[in-house]
RNA sequence: GGGUUCGUGGUCUAGUUGGUUAUGACGCGGCCUUUACAAGGCCGAGAUCGGUGGUUCAAAUCCGCCCGAACCCA
């Protein structure tokens, strides 16, 4: 026991702890193999009896989201991130061997704009090797901004198996699962539309297309019939007008649809048309997917505008006509056009086409368009021949249904994803900062030749393929691939990578947590790989959290000035008070807005806390070994409720619900433990013989260190320092293991509940009567129901008044003043009189209903002249005291009437 | 337009096998220095449980429709 401060000094002491746990291995998981490095703590006689021997201690691994390191831990991170740790740090405490690490996605798009910003030049103007190491450095500073904000908030990741995708010992193990799945044919080379974003200039995944909304144009287009001369327009049932939003597509064009039904266009399929200003036939088409209520009811199909267009494509067999290049030009092929910028073309069309006298007509139109998520450019689709990775929706849900959801109604996310996939993942990007694609090109054949497992990591642009000569050929002339992986194939092996695949077998992990947000993408992508890699389910458990809303419970952003950064909490208040505030947001899957108010609350429960623990070391003393304590009812009580606390909480965490948990602690803590148990115990600690107060000291140290064992999770620095505070306490608080009181006694927590509730009732009463609160009062009478025995030592302490424990009536005039039915016991024995008999309950004179009560035991009741007959559970008559000669008080607990003589 | 979730005092939130007076927090008003704590204790006001129709003896809870919000998708 040490000098314990007055006041919780959060700044100090949160600093002091995030230090010591740095410096030790506290969160350590132990890999198969390994010692125990420290043995866990068994205090004496609040523990589990046995824990499980360390290698027989049950793994608990989190498959941690590796964040993209922006350099910004923000609130919705914090929110994921304080979740894993309740988890992490509450399986410890249940003796779990918990491994929750901590990855980095290093790679990808952002970093590369950021470096190429910050170095002033493009990244064709070095070498790959010069760009990926500025890129590799600027991502180190961004991670270091990052794991300070975690470190603030007291999260518990075992740093020793941090990884980071950009590390060859990632990006090797991301290509060996490449070559395995290319071996097993899931990835292989194609050409086929793609979505392409021109300011990237790379390929992009359907789950990197987001919808934009934007205002546009709507140009409606005469398309003169075939063979006809234009400007003539002798003939105009052979034309069509058509309407579109993109007249720079035109050159691209290479059909007509109309839908099969609409009577403007009754017999119109077949015919051709030509394409105004660039001369191309077209026919037109019959499909039932036109929407005839859409402009002209005519589209015009292009290579490729959407991907209606690729489906129309697909199914018609029509030509290819690609127009855009790359960085999101007309090629040099369109007469007149070329080189012209997408917006640019667009406009120069309309004017041409206005000229010639096609364009009809033009009007304002909101549209939908697919923009890249990163840039939010429009994205085009361009046919290129492009790596893929074969998306099996049904293997992938089949997975996905072994996996718990929480909540469950997650799945249906990822169903509703599933259902709408259309074409396979292209995992190829046109980047540098990535993993590279570990295969080479025949230089003679063209040959593709994919590295062996055993051969990686590899760069392709450096090395040569360790087989000499092309199977094919025979040439020996390779050309490295410079296209580099998808960053979702980096981060969707993280469950494999963090155990230790492909050199350990691999069974799934216990949990994934993450975002609903990238449900499509994250969880999606790593159900198919682990499908693919091990045909097995990536994890067991998958909590889905949801989104933080400011203050205003709008979105959180800058300009509706709503936005919160976690730092600034936990240095106005304490990492601990953010911690709570965000576990009591709302139940894990909900969104939860951000509330300062509960920061407040919290914060005030760490003071209660800190005060308890300072009163308890007042009394403490170094030995609290005793033997047999001579419990009294009171502290039965509070070690029965106690236990039983431990276990609703322990459930509670188990099913992740950590709001229910949270507020089940506070509640026993403030109000059992604080207001009553300390209240009712006073008398003996201050002036008790020594076997009571030593009871008492016993059973106030051991629901103590309980309560901040539980509260650890939530509250590690708090509890840390707490405990450190108690007597008979080595070591940490989590090293320790989740209390186990076996102290259950159902009766002895009856009967101090109402000793309780008693003593809270006076303290009211007092407080009510202007009276002090350690006023004596003469006398007080206790009438309980269904017990006579009652330990009335503490109670009488407590509210300063001799206790006589009563059988019986009080003797006090009670008088029936109303009666209270029981819905519950009336309804389903009268079902459709129920009514009738409640109403006439109510008409009925309650000092008749008791004497009946007390005479017969039952009631004879007239409803609307049927009598009947009621059981004297079905009713409650309510009395009120009426003092006679004497001054007295009457109270009223849930089981018992209470008198006092003041 | 489709899918999912949600709507409870001023604000946030608990509460679904249907059953007495709907939980707690923050804020608000009043009272009280009591040998851990005024960063506390006690008391109070404040909710037709989004609206509406239905099922039922009985609905915050189950069902239909409507209104509103959020997320994901088209």
């Amino acid at each position: 026991m040490t000098e314990i401060p007055e006041t919780y000094d959060p700044d100090a002491i949160e600093p002091k702890w995030r230090d010591q746990w740095a410096g030790s291995d506290l969160y350590r998981y132990e890999r198969s193999g390994e010692g125990s490095e420290e043995d866990r703590e068994e205090a004496d006689d609040i523990d589990a009896a046995d824990t499980p021997p360390e290698s027989d201690r049950p793994d608990y691994v989190i498959d941690t989201p590796p964040p993209y390191p922006t350099g910004d831990f923000h609130i919705g991170n914090a929110l994921g991130w304080c979740y894993m740790d309740f988890a992490a740090r509450y399986h410890r405490l249940q003796g779990e061997n918990v491994l929750f690490p901590q990855g980095w996605d290093c790679h990808g798009l952002p970093t590369e704009v950021k470096v190429e910003e910050n170095k002033d030049t493009h990244r064709t103007d070095v070498s790959r090797e010069q760009f990926r190491e500025w890129c590799t450095s600027h991502t180190e500073t961004q991670i270091d901004s990052m794991k300070a904000t975690m470190d603030e908030l007291g999260l518990s990741q075992d740093w020793s198996a941090e990884f980071r995708t950009m590390d060859p010992e990632y990006w090797g193990r991301t290509q060996r699962s490449f070559a395995a799945m290319a071996e097993d044919d899931y990835v292989y080379r194609d050409e086929h539309p793609v979505n392409w974003c021109p300011r990237c200039e790379t390929a992009i995944a359907d789950a990197e297309v987001e919808a934009i909304d934007r205002g546009g144009a709507l140009y409606y287009v005469s398309f003169p019939g075939a063979g006809e001369d234009a400007d003539t327009d002798t003939d105009a049932e052979d034309g069509i007008e058509i309407a579109t939003t993109r007249p720079e597509l035109m050159a691209a064009c290479v059909a007509i649809a109309v839908h099969p039904e609409d009577d403007r266009y009754d017999g119109r399929a077949g015919e051709t048309v030509e394409v105004p200003l660039f001369g191309q036939d077209v026919e037109i088409l019959a499909d039932s997917e036109v929407d005839p209520d859409f402009g002209t009811g005519a589209v015009m199909i292009c290579t490729f505008g959407d991907k209606q267009d690729v489906s129309w494509w697909q199914e018609y067999d029509l030509p290819l006509r690609q127009v855009f290049t790359e960085d999101g030009r007309l090629t040099e092929d369109v007469a007149e056009f070329g080189g012209l910028e997408i917006g640019e073309a667009k406009e120069r069309i309309a004017t041409e086409l206005q000229k010639s006298g096609h364009l009809d007509d033009e009007e304002p139109v909101e549209q939908s368009v697919g923009a890249c998520w990163r840039c939010d450019t429009p994205i085009e689709i361009l046919s290129k021949e492009q790596w893929f990775v074969r998306v099996d929706t049904e293997e992938i849900l089949d997975k996905a249904q072994d996996v718990e959801w929480i909540p469950a109604h997650a799945y249906s996310r990822l169903e509703d994803w599933a259902d709408g996939m259309e074409w396979d993942w292209v995992i190829s990007r046109q980047r540098v900062f990535a993993t590279p694609i570990p295969a080479w090109f025949c230089a003679e054949c063209g040959h593709v030749h994919v590295a062996d497992s055993e051969d990686l990591p590899v760069e392709p642009t450096e090395e040569d393929p360790e087989i000499d000569s092309c199977p094919e050929c025979g040439a020996s002339d390779w050309a490295g691939e410079t296209d580099v992986m998808d960053t979702w194939m980096d981060s969707s092996i993280s469950p494999l990578f963090v155990s230790g695949w492909p050199e350990e077998s691999f069974s799934p992990v216990s949990l994934r947590p993450q975002g609903h947000d990238i449900i499509r993408t994250w969880a999606f992508y790593t159900l198919l790989r682990t499908a693919a890699l091990e045909d097995q389910v990536p994890w067991e458990e998958a909590l889905i959290h949801g989104m933080v809303f400011g203050e205003d419970g709008n979105k959180m952003s800058k300009s509706r000035d709503n936005f919160v950064q976690p730092e600034e909490v936990v240095e106005k208040h304490s990492a601990d008070a953010f911690r709570q505030a965000i576990a009591l947001g709302g139940q894990p899957g909900s969104d939860i807005q951000f509330q300062p108010k509960e920061v407040t609350s919290a914060a005030r429960f760490l003071t209660k806390t800190w005060n308890i623990t300072r009163f308890a070391t007042d009394h403490l003393e170094e030995d609290l070994a005793v033997e047999d304590p001579a419990y009294r009812d009171a502290d039965r009580w509070i070690l029965s409720r106690c236990s039983q606390v431990a276990s609703e909480v322990a459930r509670d965490m188990d099913d992740y619900r950590f709001d229910r948990a949270l507020r089940e602690l506070r509640e026993f803590v403030w109000h059992d433990l604080a207001d009553d148990y300390v209240e009712l115990i006073k008398g003996r600690l201050y002036e008790g013989r020594p076997g009571e107060r030593d009871a008492a000291r016993h059973a106030l140290a051991t629901v103590l260190e309980a309560s901040l064992r539980m509260l650890a999770p939530f509250a590690p620095f708090l509890a840390e320092e707490a405990y450190s505070h108690l007597p008979g306490t080595e070591g940490s608080v989590h090293a320790t293991v989740w209390p186990a009181l076996d102290a259950h006694d159902e009766d002895a927590q009856q009967r101090g509940a109402l000793i309780a509730a008693v003593a809270s009732e006076v303290r009211a009463w007092k407080s009510e009567t202007g009276r002090a609160l350690n006023a004596d009062l003469e006398r007080i009478e206790i009438y309980p129901e269904g017990t006579d025995h009652l330990d009335t030592y503490d109670l009488s302490e407590t509210v300063g008044a001799p206790i006589y424990v009563e059988a019986g009536r009080p003797n006090v005039e009670l008088v029936p003043v109303d009666v209270e039915p029981d819905h519950s016991v009336i309804g389903p024995e009268f079902r459709d009189r129920a009514g009738a008999v409640v109403s006439a309950l109510e008409d009925s004179d309650p000092g008749d209903l008791k004497r009946q009560l007390e005479h017969e035991d039952e009631i004879e009741l007239d409803t609307n002249g049927e009598v009947v007959v009621l059981d004297s559970e079905a009713i409650e008559v309510q009395e009120e005291p009426r003092a006679g000669g004497e001054e007295v008080a009457v109270l009223e607990t849930d089981s018992a009437t209470v008198l006092i003589f003041p």
